[in-house]
DNA sequence: TAACGGAACTTAATCGATTTAGTCTCGTAA
DNA sequence: TTACGAGACTAAATCGATTAAGTTCCGTTA
C-alpha cells in the first residue's frame, strides 16, 4: 500500500522545509527558480494532491454543499439533484446528500451532523412532518451559525434564506387553460389538502384558469387527497368514485400518479382519452412520457431548479461576509408538454 | 452571528487547559469529578459539538462514503442510493454522491477529487464509457492508496474489490420460465449488445429457461439494442419491426422502457396482452407498476443491493488493517412480481 | 526528613496544509 | 570596515481536535 504524499514527505525527500515546498507549489516568488522547478517536478512525478481535509480545516471552508431532501426515489427530486450536482461541480463544490424520509427527527439529525464542519451551507426541501410541526429550530440554528440555506419546492415562511420555487399556480393555470382552449368546459381537478403548499397553489391556478374563461367553479369537481407522494388504496378508490360520479370532459391532476390512475379509470369506463375526457398532469416524468396514452404534462424543470438553488447558495457562500444580508425568491417557469391525452387547441 | 464553540473557547472561558476540556468531555478519570461536571454542564448548555473536519484530520478517517454512479435520474440507482444511505446512517457514515453521467473523464475526476481525503472508500457502478475503454487506472490508484472499493451492478473484472451483483441470469430465467409455464412457447427477448454485462447475462438466463423446457432458441427472436439506458427513435423502430415481423406469444425485455414500448406496439397491432402476447420485463419500477396493463416484472431489490454494498464497504473500513485481504462477490436475489401482463401458470 | 506515588492538571506533539515572522548569507554602498 | 537590504530559506503559529509526556502539589511511608 502506497501512502499518500504530503508536503512533509516531499520536504524530507528533497531536503528542504515544508514551507518551501508549499510555497514552491503555489508559485511563490520567494523560492528560487531552481528549487521551485525541482519541487514541482517531484510533485508532478508522484502525483501530489493536497489533502482536502487539511485545507478545509485551515481555510474553515469545506467547499461542500449539504442537500437534504425528503426522498430520493422520486423523479422530480432526482432531476433537482442532477441540477445541483452540475452547478456545484462546475464551481468546484462537492455535494453531500442526506434523506429525511419525510421524518422530522431525521431531518434535524442530518442537519446537525452536517453542520459540524462538514458543509458550508444547505439546500433543502423540508419534510412533510416538519411542515406540519412548524418547528424550524434546526434551520434557524445553522443560519445563526452563519451557514446559508436555500430552500426549494417545499419551503416555509419566516426563515432567513433564499428560496427557489416552481411557479405552481401559473403552471396549473397553463395546463387547465390548454384544456379549456381545446374545448373542455367541465374540468375536474385531483389535488391535495391545502396544507401542502404545492397542492394549494396548483388548485388556485386551476380556479384562476376557470375564472379567466368565465367558467363557474364547482366544489364537486375538486378532489383533495391527503397524500401527494404516493397513491394509497384509499386514494385510488376516491379517484374512481370522483371520475365515475362526475360528468367531466377534462381532468387536471397535481401529479403523475393521480393522472395515471385517472387514465386507467377513464379507460375502464369505456371512455376515450382525449376524445371524451382530456387529461393533463403536473410533473413531466417517466410516467407521463411513457403512459398509454402519453400524458400532456406541466414540466417543472427540476434540473434548472437545482442549478438555480446551487447558484444562489454558492453566491451567498462566496460573497463577502460583511455584505448586507438580502434574501430573494426565484421562480422557475413551467412549460406545457403536449402529448396524446389532450386535443388540439381550437383555432378561431 | 454566533461563532461555533471550540475546545479552546471553552477552556478559555472556564480557565482550564484545552486538554482538560477534551478529557473531561470524554470522561477521562484523570479529571476530577468537580471539574468534569463543570465542563460538561457548560458544553451542554452551549451545545458543544466537536468539529468533524478536525476529527477527520486527526483520526485520518472521514466516516464518509463516496458513491459514484452513472446517472441519478434513474429509478434503480435511486433505490440503491436509498439503501446505501440507510445502512450508512445507521453506522454513522455520511454519503457523498457524484455523478459520472456515463462519462469516463468525469468518473476519473470525481474519484480523484474525493480520494484526496474526502472519503474513506467508494461504492461505484462504472460508467458505460469506462467499460468500453477498459481503463481502470483510477480504481487501481485509490485501491493502491488503501481505500476500499465496492462495485455494484455494472462491475468489471480484475479489480481488487468487493462486488454486489443482481443475479441477472437467474432473474431473467425466472421471468421467462414464468411465461413458459403460463403457456408461451414463442418467446422473444429485447436485450442489449453483449458488452453490457447485464444485457449479456439476462440473455443467457433467457436461453437457459428455453433450454430447460426443451424449446429451441431462434436468433430471429433475439433483438439486441445498443443502448440500455434510454429509448432512442432508432430503438423504437427496431422494437416495432421486431414485434411486427415475428410470430411471438411472449416477450421478455431487459428493462422497463423496452417493455413499455413493446406494450404500445402490441396494442397498436390490435393484439391483447396477455391473451395474445405475454410481456415480462426486468426492473420493477414505477413504469411496470403503473403501466396499463401493469407489467409482470423481475424485481431487482435495489435497496437491498445498496445496503449490502454499504455494509461490505464499512466492514472493510472497520476491519483491522493487517487482516488478510479477501474480496467477495455478493448476489442479490431477484423476485418475480406478477401483474396484468402475464397469464396464470397452468397447473397440471 | 527525604523520597515515593498518585491525583489533577498542563504542555506539547500530531494530523496536513498555509502563512507570517524570523534567520542567514551575500553583495554593494557609505 | 560596517551596515543595509535583497534573496532564499526555515521556524513557528494556526485551523480544532486528541493524547502521550511532562509538571505540580500533597499525603504517606521508611
Amino acid at each position: 500500500m502506497k501512502r499518500k504524499l504530503t508536503l512533509k514527505s516531499i520536504a524530507k525527500e528533497l531536503g528542504v522545509s515544508i514551507s518551501t515546498v508549499s510555497k514552491a507549489l503555489r508559485d511563490s516568488p520567494e523560492i528560487s527558480e531552481e528549487t521551485r522547478e525541482k519541487i514541482k517536478a517531484y510533485a508532478k512525478l508522484y502525483n501530489y494532491k493536497p489533502n482536502n481535509i487539511a485545507l478545509s480545516l485551515k481555510n474553515r471552508k469545506t467547499n461542500t454543499i449539504g442537500v437534504i431532501i425528503p426522498q430520493i426515489v422520486h423523479h422530480f427530486f432526482t432531476t433537482v439533484i442532477q441540477g445541483i450536482e452540475q452547478e456545484a461541480r462546475e464551481k468546484n463544490y462537492n455535494v453531500i446528500i442526506c434523506l429525511s424520509n419525510n421524518d422530522f427527527d431525521k431531518e434535524v439529525l442530518n442537519m446537525e451532523l452536517l453542520a459540524n464542519g462538514s458543509t458550508d451551507g444547505f439546500i433543502l426541501s423540508v419534510s412533510k412532518e416538519t411542515m406540519l410541526k412548524e418547528d424550524y429550530h434546526h434551520l434557524n440554528e445553522v443560519i445563526e451559525q452563519g451557514m446559508p440555506v436555500v430552500m426549494f419546492d417545499r419551503v416555509v415562511e419566516g426563515i432567513q434564506c433564499d428560496r427557489v420555487l416552481i411557479d405552481d399556480k401559473e403552471g396549473a393555470k397553463k395546463g387547465v387553460t390548454h384544456m379549456i382552449r381545446s374545448g373542455c368546459r367541465k374540468i375536474g381537478i385531483i389535488t391535495s389538502e391545502d396544507y401542502v403548499s404545492v397542492g394549494r397553489l396548483r388548485t388556485e391556478g386551476y380556479l384562476d384558469a376557470l375564472d379567466d374563461f368565465g367558467i363557474e367553479p364547482d366544489d364537486k369537481r375538486i378532489l383533495k387527497l391527503d397524500n401527494i407522494d404516493d397513491l394509497s388504496d384509499k386514494s385510488k378508490k376516491r379517484i374512481e368514485e370522483f371520475i365515475t360520479k362526475n360528468d367531466l370532459d377534462g381532468v387536471f391532476t397535481v401529479n403523475e400518479l393521480f393522472a395515471v390512475h385517472a387514465s386507467r379509470v377513464i379507460s375502464g369506463l369505456g371512455k376515450k382519452i382525449p376524445d371524451d375526457i382530456s387529461l393533463v398532469c403536473f410533473t413531466d416524468g417517466q410516467l407521463s412520457e411513457h403512459a398509454v396514452p402519453s400524458l400532456t404534462a406541466v414540466s417543472q424543470h427540476g434540473e434548472e431548479m437545482g442549478r438555480k438553488a446551487a447558484a444562489m447558495l454558492i453566491n451567498k457562500l462566496e460573497s463577502p461576509e460583511d455584505e448586507e444580508e438580502e434574501y430573494s425568491t426565484a421562480y422557475i417557469d413551467t412549460s406545457l408538454v403536449e402529448r396524446e391525452s389532450t386535443k388540439e387547441v381550437i383555432k378561431r
